[in-house]
DNA sequence: GCAGAAGGCCCTGTATACAAAAACTCTAGC
DNA sequence: GCTAGAGTTTTTGTATACAGGGCCTTCTGC
């Protein structure tokens, strides 16, 4: 891989793990030094994070860490929410094919068969992680409309707007399988849907799915330091 | 204005004028020199344009000028369509502000004004242009949402999928001042249905609203040397 | 005559030099 | 003690040098 691309996704691993305080100014000798690297490919970098919203230029010229407010981060969901609805809505109508519709089975399948254990384990939560981000890839990839793909993948460079942010927070909550399993049974209804072709019943369920993580959100805001620990990125949104 | 800007706005211009063919190489050299600047701005303009969309990465290394399919630029319309209708719909929930409600009013009546003339003339198109992008504008802004913004700006950054990139289309249009009397009932009937809070009735309106700019669309690539003329861009499209 | 290899040319990725501007510090004066 | 100002230092924006790689051309051998 090119140093470019690798100091890219070194820097915003490094901003979403929480490792620079909002509002921090990016040094771009600092970071070089840090990256072992020159300062061209630091620039592409914090050129590209600029366009994905993690960072903000400064009027005076360089770049800063940027500082999210509750309030974006929810109406990040929101819009996920929406767009998540065009893709199931478009899959429903288009049919679902074999192909597809065995790649969901087999999601929904290990979701319940990770939500049978009764006290999840951390190696669930993170198995449970990597099935939803597949399930929802599969239904944007199925709607087969590029604009809107690429508007979530826009969306989801926010930090905690992606399908599964907010899982680790879960762990931290009595009720987590309760949630998880209300959440995955909303999965197996969005598939049955989009299966019937019923269109704005899968619009629907999938826009209501993201309630979820808004529910998440919420607990995370409001219970900051046990969630700074399982999501160190929280640091970045405002505690205001 | 820094340079790197100018660059970037000046490049971005020339591509949507059509300058280049898609599928051609953007060496950085001969970009420098007609841009008379280094390589280092220019390198950040390609940077910036590959996230726009403009422009993709080749797998050799450098970018080439991206090339679009008409049904992705009907999947962008249709995507701006969802959007917009959530930002109508956000905004007859919350309500339309004093402010807001004078000056949609102001829009819908220059709108009014322009579209007395009957045989309409060039200053028409253009001035309509201008009130239709404000218009559109304020309805975003006022939805609130940052990320929903985010994301029609990105979205308005692919060619003809902006709110009044087809206009020009409409002069070449036998029944284009039907197309724009009907385009601004839409707009009166968005902003009376926002006005009175009803919310479902307003997002169904914006997403209708878009079905104009697809007529349009159609009809530009049906009739390619006629719409070359009129909108250079289009070059970007292939013909297939 | 054709195929394969070698050489040269151009292009990108990376590092670095340089200048202008901004920020910080230290001092002097009120 | 605080403010203003000058000087210094850091930082960014820009240009450019350099190396590695790909592509095209050309030459040679079969």
């Amino acid at each position: 891989m090119s140093l470019q691309r690798n100091v890219l996704v070194r820097l915003r691993d490094m901003i979403l793990r929480g490792e620079f305080a909002p509002g921090e100014r990016l040094a771009e000798v600092q970071l070089a030094e840090r990256l072992a690297a020159s300062r061209t490919p630091v620039r592409y970098a914090l050129a590209t994070l600029e366009q994905e919203g993690l960072v903000e230029a400064a009027e005076t010229g360089g770049y800063l860490v940027r500082r999210f407010t509750p309030r974006e981060i929810a109406d990040a969901i929101a819009v996920r929410g929406l767009l998540e609805g065009m893709a199931a809505r478009l899959v429903a109508e288009h049919g679902v094919s074999r192909q597809l519709a065995g790649d969901l089975a087999a999601c929904l399948d290990e979701g319940d068969r990770i939500l049978a254990n009764d006290p999840l384990e951390l190696d669930d939560y993170a198995a449970y992680s990597v099935m939803n981000d597949r399930l929802h890839a599969l239904i944007v990839q199925a709607a087969g409309n590029t604009a809107l793909a690429r508007a979530i993948e826009m969306n989801d460079k926010l930090p905690f707007a992606t399908a599964s942010a907010m899982l680790p927070m879960q762990s931290a909550i009595e009720s987590d399988r309760l949630w998880m399993l209300y959440a995955h049974r909303q999965h197996h209804m969005l598939c049955e849907a989009m299966r019937d072709g019923q269109g704005s019943r899968a619009q629907a369920l999938a826009e209501e799915h993201v309630q979820v993580a808004q529910s998440s959100l919420r607990c995370a805001i409001e219970r900051r330091d046990e969630s700074a620990r399982l999501m160190p990125g929280i640091r970045l949104v405002a505690s205001a």
